[in-house]
RNA sequence: GCUCAAGUGGCGGAAUUGGUAGACGCGCUGGAUUCAAAAUCCAGUUCUUUCGGGAGUGUGGGUUCGAUUCCCACCUUGAGUACCA
């Protein structure tokens, strides 16, 4: 019998989805463990050999579990909402809906041929409405919460509520918009309901907020920061502008802290958290107020500068303020003098988009406003300027400058010639701005002279605060993230407006389900394309959705027509596959304490300060609700590496008329006649030697007269050619090259071929389309079966590194497969003896066991699939056919190759899936040796090796070594001068 | 600029409480089988050599009996981030 993997494939596959296989239960005596991946999004390209890589590992680990006695919970659904369909809908009309249901169905075909263990009756699409109910619910509920800074949680609003009506909001310690005003449980009591709502907002953890976003005009939308890279979008590469919108925003900067402080609990990779810390970065320091200098007219409260430092102990290097360009004190301190200078550079610095100004870093620019501020510990007169180093949006936009300590303070100093006191004992500050804080000691600072860094951090603090100056203060660069998508394929929100503010449609009447439009596009007026819709209305009587002709602002009142971002459906997902059929609550209570959450989640690091972020957010949100049992949601995350193409390149002749030669009617002519070439790749090493072995040809064949060939200029233009017209030695199929549809231009193009073959460059580079070098699953599953790509994509190198695809590699994987499927048959028949093993076959199965399992552990995934070949070449080399050996080793291949595994097992007389067998168990009794072959090594250079017995003590094997002959050999007569012994290791000898 | 990760044959990579560098596979070379090819099997494949050896894990130093592994400096590549006060 031939291991026929087309047919093992299907057969298994059908097996495992009638049987449910890999259904999980939610009440079981083992252990759980729940084993995620991220789901896709489902694009309409499918998947190529780069999307299942983490799939793969996930699966192995997963199958290994169960093999382990765990209740495993492997479930996969579809990141439905998003923009591609959107803008497919745009260009062509199609329902988004269909176009992705399309999609999920191409993704699911290709999936389910790699042979994956899911959980498919689990599924979630964040599309599908009974899964976004539960979304628009959350929201709702976020919307209902405040953050308490003194219980360090979530609360419901109407504990807020409660204290206003008791005592005002002046004890009240939230997170909260920057402008409050501060009133007394009589000014609440008196306020209208309007204002209540407006106070309210201030405070819930998802609220309406006039805010500066990153506007898209290419797409239409606001983007969030995470979105944005470099500049432009991240999808299609759009310019992105600054503007002033109504949105909806996360008041994620509430959770700064804890999101910080739960990196330390959670297993996930040190990049990765570097990269949150990052992002959330916060700083320790203190808040300063600077008085404006100005003549005092009575009743005038003196103007307030008040600006956030890390360095409150080099207080007395601040020699001038900046303030950014935005900045509102700007026009009001501004002198009649600097006046028309200070508008200019405003006017300037408000035209250059976000884009421009951080490209230029390097040019020093600003404007002296006139104002001067009072030091507050010396008293003194500095200068107030304005400059765009200082941003509007961190901190207060405004900094006291040490151009002493700063760099980019001393830059400016020095630029615009303003003193740059030095506070630093024994530091020279005549070329740069002294940054190091520790060893330093502060000079020139009345209270603060003579003393370090942190001892002057903290008295500077103290006096501060003492004085009523400042306070101490963390300051976090994590911006609360803006919540609205100008969109039509998104959640949709469960809001509707009176009297100009939002009200939450009750969660039982959720879901809210996205209306029909005609057109997927902004309206003419600019709405958002929910403007489109006729039917996008809330009638409070019916509690339902109406007609907008209905609308009378009495009973019937307009719906919110932004929708949701892409991360709001992938921010609590993880916990809907827990009880995903669930109608009542988006997860029973039950089902939440059996999971807790996920074990182990492996996704792309690209998520780094995206959905990573915001999931955890939610989490920590959800916990405070009491409806998770736990505030992280996942212990451990592996980021799997990108899978890059093997582009292969032909090079193409390009001619020219040498620069200087008058081109008249004969070189035309000279240029016409030469035909399009390849040039094979080992033919040249540089462009010259392109031209010589061109030119060489084309007067070879008489193609080129040799009196104009100093006229003409021969380059090469490297080609991307499709991968798949390459076989494993780089050889390109010239016919099918040609014939290529993509190729018509060279149809009739000469190949100037090596050795009989026209060989192609390679380079390594993302796998993309353009780039001909995306290979697809479904091919290499058809070809070499589902088992064979699992084996080659972990066999490609680590899981978390990035590494470049060779189809030509699964050769090895594949031929690995059919030596495994050899040792059960002898001569087309199954064969398995029932004999006792001998010892060597017992030291390789068990060799192999413990190697199998600590790289499974440990997710080395690629070193296992090399200790499988090893073993089976050894078994091979053995002739072993002995079940006592083949059983176990059907179990230990069963998660990489599970096909082949499940074949093997019902071949060897079992009626149960192989799936949850026990993996084998090591015994250390088998790999007892009673020798050791010794690398005999002189100064640490191994010469020989010996083969010794283990029994023999130290001076055994000096003995027996230094009377070796071949010790002697090397030695020459030498008298070594130490000899190095340890016992089933080593021996050097020295000397 | 800052932070992090990584540099090992023609290629993917293996080996680190410091102890035989190059496992395993691709590719390549030679052979067997075949009318031939594919497939399969066998042998070889870091470089160098006067065939005794010698050198060798980005570069230069250091610690050590012994360094791919630890320390210092530098170079290169990749990723993230970027006027964060």
């Amino acid at each position: 019998m031939q291991y026929n993997h087309q047919e093992i494939e299907k057969k298994w596959q059908n097996f495992w989805a009638k049987n449910q296989t890999f259904k999980a239960l939610n009440k079981s005596n083992k252990p759980k463990y729940y084993v995620l991946d991220m789901f896709p999004y489902p694009s309409g390209a499918g998947l190529h050999v780069g999307h299942p890589l983490g799939y793969i590992a996930s699966d192995i680990y997963a199958r290994y579990k169960r093999h382990k006695g765990f209740n495993v919970l492997h479930p996969q659904g579809y990141d439905s909402f998003g923009l591609p369909a959107e803008q497919y809908a745009i260009q062509t009309g199609q329902h988004p809906a269909k176009t992705t249901e399309e999609n999920i169905k191409t993704y699911r075909k290709q999936l389910d041929k790699i042979g994956f263990s899911f959980d498919w009756s689990r599924e979630v699409r964040t599309s599908n409405p009974a899964y976004y109910k539960w979304t628009q619910s959350i929201f709702i509920q976020l919307f209902n919460s405040w953050y308490n800074k003194d219980t360090d949680k979530a609360e419901d609003i109407s504990t807020l509520v409660s204290i206003f009506e008791k005592e005002g909001n002046i004890n009240i310690n939230a997170v909260c918009d920057e402008d409050i005003i501060s009133f007394s449980s009589k000014d609440w009591a008196d306020f209208s309901s309007t204002k209540k709502q407006e106070i309210l907002l201030q405070y819930r953890l998802t609220f309406l907020s006039d805010t500066e976003v990153n506007w898209c005009p290419a797409l239409g939308t606001v983007l969030a920061n995470d979105e944005i890279v470099n500049g432009v979008s991240e999808r299609g590469g759009h310019p992105v502008i600054r503007k002033k919108m109504t949105q909806w925003s996360m008041r994620i900067s509430a959770y700064a802290q804890r999101l910080l402080d739960g990196l330390q609990t959670i297993d996930w990779p040190q990049p990765l958290k570097d990269s949150q810390t990052n992002w959330i970065g916060r700083s320790q320091g203190a808040m300063v107020s600077f008085q404006v200098d100005e003549p005092t007219t009575n009743n005038q409260e003196p103007k307030i500068i008040e600006v956030f430092t890390t360095r409150p102990d080099t207080i007395y290097g601040v020699s001038f303020m900046t303030l950014a360009p935005e900045h509102e004190l700007v026009s009001k301190i501004t002198t009649e003098a600097q006046k028309a200078e200070v508008e200019a550079y405003v006017e300037a610095t408000a035209k250059r988009s976000e884009r421009d100004r951080m490209a230029d870093v390097k040019t020093i620019s600003g404007a002296f406003t006139g104002a001067y501020a009072i030091h507050p510990f010396s008293g003194e007169k500095v200068q107030i300027w304005i400059g765009d180093y200082v941003l509007a949006g961190y901190g207060t936009g405004a900094v006291m400058a040490v151009p002493c300590g700063d760099q980019r303070d001393y830059d400016f100093a020095k630029h615009f010639n303003i003193p740059i006191p030095n506070i630093f004992e024994g530091v020279d500050i005549s070329e740069a701005a002294h940054a190091d804080k520790e060893g330093t000691v502060i000079v020139n600072s009345d209270f603060l002279s003579g003393l370090k860094y942190k001892k002057a951090l903290k008295l500077a603090i103290y006096e501060l605060e003492k004085r009523g100056l400042g306070y101490g203060k963390i300051n976090y660069r994590l911006r609360d993230a803006v919540f609205s998508r100008q969109r039509y394929w998104g959640e949709p929100f469960p809001v509707y407006y009176k009297d100009g503010m939002p009200q939450m449609i009750d969660a039982k009447h959720l879901p809210i389900v996205l209306p029909e439009v005609e057109k997927y596009l902004p309206t003419e007026d600019g709405k958002p394309p929910l403007g489109n819709a006729e039917v996008w209305a809330w009638n409070t009587a019916t509690d339902t959705v109406v007609s907008n002709d209905l609308i009378d602002n009495q009973t019937v009142f307009p719906l919110e027509l932004n929708t949701m971002p892409g991360w709001a459906g992938s921010s609590w997902y993880f916990n809907r596959y827990m009880d995903a059929d669930n109608t009542n609550q988006f997860a029973s209570k039950e089902a939440l304490d059996y999971w807790q959450n996920v074990d182990l989640y492996i996704g792309g690091s690209e998520h780094a300060t995206g959905h990573l972020l915001y999931a955890r957010f939610w989490q920590k949100f959800l916990f405070d609700k009491n409806m998770v049992p736990v505030d992280e949601f996942a212990k451990k995350l592996i980021n799997q590496g990108m899978i890059l193409g093997t582009s292969a390149f032909v090079y193409k002749t390009s001619v020219f008329v040498k620069n200087g030669c008058a081109i008249d009617k004969s070189n035309e002519d000279v240029i016409e006649h030469i035909p399009t070439l390849f040039v094979s790749k080992n033919l040249f090493n540089s462009d010259d030697e392109f031209e010589t072995v061109v030119k060489n040809y084309l007067l070879d064949k008489k193609l080129l007269d040799p009196n104009f060939a100093d006229l003409v200029m021969i380059t090469k233009t490297p080609i991307h050619a499709d991968v798949s017209l390459v076989n494993a030695s780089d050889e390109l199929d010239v016919e099918a090259f040609k014939n290529h549809p993509l190729n018509a231009d060279y149809k009739n193009a000469t190949f100037i071929l090596e050795d009989g073959v026209y060989k192609v460059g390679r380079e390594v580079e993302k796998m993309s389309k353009s780039k001909y070098n995306v290979v697809n699953p479904d091919a290499i599953c058809e070809e070499y079966g589902a088992d064979s790509l699992r084996l080659f994509e972990m066999f490609l190198g680590p899981l978390e590194q990035a590494k470049p695809w060779k189809t030509s590699g699964i050769s090895g994987v594949h031929s690995f497969l059919k030596k495994l499927w050899k040792l059960y048959f002898k001569e087309e028949e199954f064969a398995v003896s029932n004999d006792e093993p001998t010892k060597e076959e017992l030291k390789t199965l068990h060799k192999t066991i413990k190697k199998v399992e600590e790289d499974i552990e440990n997710f080395s995934f690629n070193t296992s699939v090399s200790t499988f070949m090893i073993a089976v070449n050894e078994l091979s080399a053995l002739k072993c056919n002995k079940r006592t050996i083949l059983e176990p080793l059907a179990v230990l291949v069963s998660p990489y190759a599970p096909h082949i595994a499940e074949e093997l097992w019902s071949q060897l007389g079992h009626k149960e899936s192989i799936a949850t067998v026990t993996f084998p168990k090591f015994e250390e009794k088998y790999l007892v040796e009673s020798t050791k072959v010794y690398p005999i090594s002189f100064n640490g250079k191994m010469r020989f090796t010996l083969e010794l017995s283990l029994e023999l003590s130290k001076d055994d094997i000096e003995k027996t070594v230094m009377e070796h002959e071949k010790t002697q050999a090397q030695l020459q007569g030498r008298i070594p001068k130490k000899v190095i012994i340890v016992p089933g290791k080593i021996v050097n000898i020295v000397g």
